[in-house]
RNA sequence: GGGCGUGUAGUUCAGUGGUAGAACGCUACGUUGACAUCGUAGAGGUCAUAAGUUCAAUUCUUAUCACGCCCA
């Protein structure tokens, strides 16, 4: 009978717009009264999925159908965030290619066009998730602009300004000049890149004398309003309070002292440009210096630099700004240095430090209960390293500056009258009944704030708001706070720290448990994946070539804590092999007609070897079970693989053919029915990591029928041992030793694996006796032995073994090469011997025996006696030989 | 400069204060109607280096080296 190879393809699209169309997903009422959630790390909805996303909702998932089948109400709670630079970015591109501007249509059209872009593009990404196989409840999919969303935005933004956690202030940021908003410092990454640093000349006023500084920006002279030494640093006590001319800008400044400047940098000597550099600002701030900012928002020279610089990019006046140096003499020298430059996370250009006015939340204040919670362990990270970067964060955190210069967002619900007052307010009339207030019977005229907040402002809020709050609501009483929140390392401070900020805040208690925290997916040599470097994999072309199955069950399995995953394509054929492997073996039970049409009742099950695979099953149920729950994904899967590969198919169906061959109808009817008992718990215990294999192998082998359930809503296997079994778990181990030894011994003495042999025990009394004597047809069925030979064996023909220290005759029918034999034995005596005495040495020593555990010592012991039976057993074979 | 992590078989990685494990790769051999996307057998390691603690260290401590990441 030739069986079909498992689509893929076909299946994974037919399984999951089954278990969507049966809302499968949907969380179901808990007999246990327990629950489970987890919220989606919101993709961004400009996303496309790559390999990060891919690991990252493959470890949720597991989670969530392991708890599901465990039967907690479990919800899986997914959306998309707005991503208010990325999308804007998005949209902006797309309009230009049709000739049209942003700022031709205006706000108002400009954000109905990013709808109309959501409406079409924005779930892409949430598609490629189903294609995964997440099993998020998609019926609650929220986005951050949401009304609801939005709503619980508003009412945060208000609160936290009436408890002046949010206030507006001028300060200096960081400026993205290409797109012209601020952007936080998380966004801000610092690069190492080749610079040159200019020596340039100062001169002292009314003197000859020269101080000489050193700057990478030589640009920002324009906003110099000092120059600062260290006080400690002599070359220059003499200069201290005198004043200096700037080179070119002819502007006068003081030079003062400062710890700032440090004696071993350039020449000891800075600039200080208060306006344009967060170190400058400090030291003005300090010394009360003025401030002048040079540039306007798009990085060109203002009217307060030179005149003949007015409008010239950054680094065009600063091309001739030098030259111009150069011309008078004032630069000294041009090193070569490497040194970090700010760029922008999302456009990559160069950030300018700028002062203007932002909204700032008071990070400080609202991290004081984040790091309480997670000192006293409600929040918990997992591996325990995190919650170190995440205190030296929280310990030193500055004020998030959270507006942006951007249309598309949640607009900053903030009004301001003509004379500059800000009313804040969750709408236009409360601001309107705020400002009648202030004003009394003045006349006033309410504008809106035209910036946005930053979309992790939104996004803290994500673990609450998207079950409804501020609404009260039976999700929120339920699932709140969630269980376990499964996110990569490098949004802990973007994302994680304000989350527990605001659900601290707002709800009084932190929006997750757990913090289960992975790593990064390289590529197989270790590489980041990059799209400059090409070596970008997406997932979703593995999962068309080998099936989400088999991408999901690689990810989960090389999921090891603290480290990253190397991917390779070796890896996932090998994953998908293992799927082959468990189709095959289904098709041999088919083939056999194997099926399970009734309950089964453990008590009635008699055959050694479902006693054997049903003890080694509960054996791996009870360790993937507890590797699941203590996020050991890696260690779940390889003990999953290890039993279906190596103890059902390699072992137990090997075992199961004799029996089927037999004449034996109880024993048949057995074989048959709890072969395909095991495979359904199979089934069960993959589900988690392969689920669309395994549900459609559920249904094909008609096992809802028996269970009155699909796998995904069956009950995670939670079997006691049965102590009756024990005996045969045991047997069958050391039949498969026996079996195993019989096999080498052939391969040794180069006898053809085909040959049978005969067999005889030595001791009467032998446990390998009596196991082999019950199990006979296995053993000569699996083992190649022809028949068991009541007398001794000995002739040329014949060889002796030892097995789990029995000593067994084997006999062929072909001659032995007994001389190669006896050298391998007399080697493996010398082993036997030297660790006998290194044994030996050991027990001696009496320190080793009063101070070591008693019961190693013993084993010790223990080890010597048998080492010694081995051996002498293993030396009469030897003398024998002769 | 501060912090975190990693170094174990050819490769990717588990693991443990008391005989070093897996997967993949490699070698040899193919046996039966589930499976060559397979089976059987096998080779392969001074657990980065050094010192210390200990009866005992691959495991704990310290230092060194190499690599990676985060913060400044």
């Amino acid at each position: 009978m030739e069986f079909k190879k498992y689509n893929h393809i076909e299946q994974e699209k037919i399984i999951s717009d089954f278990w969507i169309k049966n809302g499968l997903f949907k969380p179901r009422k808990s007999k246990l009264n327990k629950s489970f959630s987890i919220v989606i790390p919101p993709p961004n909805v400009t996303g496309r999925l790559h390999m990060g996303h891919a690991l990252n909702n493959s470890l949720q998932d597991v989670l969530v159908r392991f708890n599901r089948m465990k039967g907690l109400e479990t919800l899986w709670q997914p959306g998309t965030d707005h991503a208010g630079i990325a999308t804007q970015a998005v949209v902006e591109k797309n309009l230009l290619q049709e000739g049209i501007s942003k700022k031709d249509l205006g706000r108002e059209n400009f954000i109905k066009k990013v709808w109309d872009w959501k409406k079409e593009s924005g779930e892409i990404i949430l598609d490629q998730l189903k294609k995964l196989g997440c099993s998020c409840d998609w019926s609650r999919t929220r986005f951050t602009m949401d009304k609801d969303l939005s709503k619980a935005v508003l009412k945060v933004f208000v609160d936290l300004y009436n408890n002046k956690l949010i206030y507006k202030d001028k300060k200096l940021v960081n400026w993205d000049t290409q797109l012209q908003t601020a952007i936080s410092d998380l966004e801000v990454i610092q690069k190492e890149v080749q610079s040159q640093l200019y020596y340039i000349d100062y001169s002292i006023e009314n003197s000859d004398q020269k101080i000489t500084i050193a700057t990478t920006r030589p640009e920002t002279m324009m906003g110099d309003t000092a120059i600062a030494v260290n006080p400690k640093d002599k070359r220059y006590t003499n200069l201290i309070g005198k004043f200096v001319l700037i080179p070119i800008v002819n502007r006068r400044i003081k030079i003062i002292t400062d710890h700032y400047a440090d004696p071993e940098q350039g020449s000891g000597a800075v600039k200080i440009t208060p306006a344009h550099d967060f170190n400058d600002y400090a030291v003005g701030k300090r010394n009360k210096l003025a401030l002048i900012n040079i540039f306007e928002k798009n990085g060109k020279i203002n009217k307060n630099g030179i005149k003949e610089f007015y409008g010239l990019d950054r680094f065009e006046a600063r091309k001739l700004l030098i030259k111009k140096l150069k011309e008078k003499g004032n630069l000294v020298k041009i090193e070569n240095i490497k040194n970090k430059v700010p760029y922008g996370d999302r456009s990559n250009s160069i950030i300018e430090p700028l002062l203007t006015e932002q909204w700032f939340v008071d990070a400080k204040k609202l991290s004081k209960k984040p790091i309480k919670i997670v000192k006293d362990g409600k929040t918990s990270f997992f591996p325990n390293n995190w919650s170190k970067t995440f205190f030296q964060w929280m310990n030193d955190i500055e004020p998030w500056c959270i507006s942006r210069q951007i249309w598309w967002g949640h607009r900053i619900p903030a009004w301001y009258d003509n004379s500059g007052n800000i009313f804040v307010a969750e709408n236009e009339k409360d601001a309107q009944f705020l400002a009648k207030k202030k004003n009394k019977n003045k006349k006033f005229k309410l504008r809106q704030e035209t910036d946005v907040l930053d979309t992790w402002f939104s996004s803290a809020l994500w673990p609450f708001a998207t079950l409804g709050w501020p609404a009260k609501t039976k999700e929120l009483d339920k699932f709140y706070p969630t269980s376990v929140l499964v996110t990569g390392f490098d949004i802990i401070f973007f994302w994680v720290a304000r989350m527990l900020m605001m659900g601290n805040y707002f709800k009084k208690n932190t929006p997750f448990k757990k913090v289960y925290v992975h790593a990064l997916v390289r590529d197989e040599k270790g590489q980041k994946m990059s799209k400059s470097k090409g070596n970008v994999v997406d997932p979703i072309e593995l999962i068309n070539e080998f099936g989400a199955d088999s991408l999901r069950f690689t990810l989960i399995s090389m999921a090891s804590p603290g480290r990253d995953v190397k991917l390779s394509k070796d890896r996932i054929t090998g994953n998908r092999n293992f799927m082959t492997k468990i189709w095959n073996a289904n098709n041999f039970l088919r083939l056999n007609n194997c099926k399970l049409d009734k309950k089964i009742n453990l008590n009635l099950v008699k055959l050694s070897i479902n006693h054997w695979i049903f003890s080694e099953f509960i054996k791996t149920q009870n360790i993937v079970t507890k590797s699941i729950e203590i996020f050991r994904f890696d260690e779940a899967a390889k003990h999953v693989y290890q039993f279906v590969w190596h103890s059902y198919c390699d072992w137990y169906l090997e075992f199961l053919k004799p029996i089927l061959n037999s004449k034996n109808k109880d024993e048949i009817k057995e074989a048959k029915f709890f072969s395909s008992f095991m495979m359904a718990n199979i089934l069960k215990i993959l589900h988690p990591f392969i689920p669309f294999f395994t549900e459609s192998l559920w249904f094909s082998n008609g096992y809802k029928k028996i269970f009155k359930e699909y796998l995904i809503s069956s009950n995670w296997p939670d079997y006691k041992k049965i102590s009756k079994f024990t005996k045969n778990q045991i047997d069958i181990n050391n039949l498969i030793e026996l079996i195993s030894t019989i096999r080498s011994t052939k391969a040794e003495l180069k006898i053809t694996p085909k040959l049978f042999c005969d067999i005889s025990f030595y001791e009467k009394s032998g446990n390998i006796k009596k196991i082999v004597n019950k199990n006979l047809s296995l053993v000569k069925q699996v083992g190649r032995v022809n028949s068991v030979i009541k007398s001794k064996i000995n002739n040329k023909n014949s060889i002796d073994i030892l097995v789990l220290k029995e000593k067994i005759s084997l006999k062929f029918n072909e001659d032995v090469d007994l001389v190669s034999q006896k050298e391998r034995i007399l080697q493996k005596i010398e082993s036997i011997n030297k660790q006998i005495s290194a044994l030996n040495k050991k027990l001696k020593n009496k320190a080793y025996t009063t101070n070591a555990p008693k019961e190693i010592v013993k084993n010790d012991k223990n080890l010597v006696k048998e080492l010694t039976i081995e051996d002498e057993k293993l030396r009469s074979i030897v003398s024998s030989i002769n």
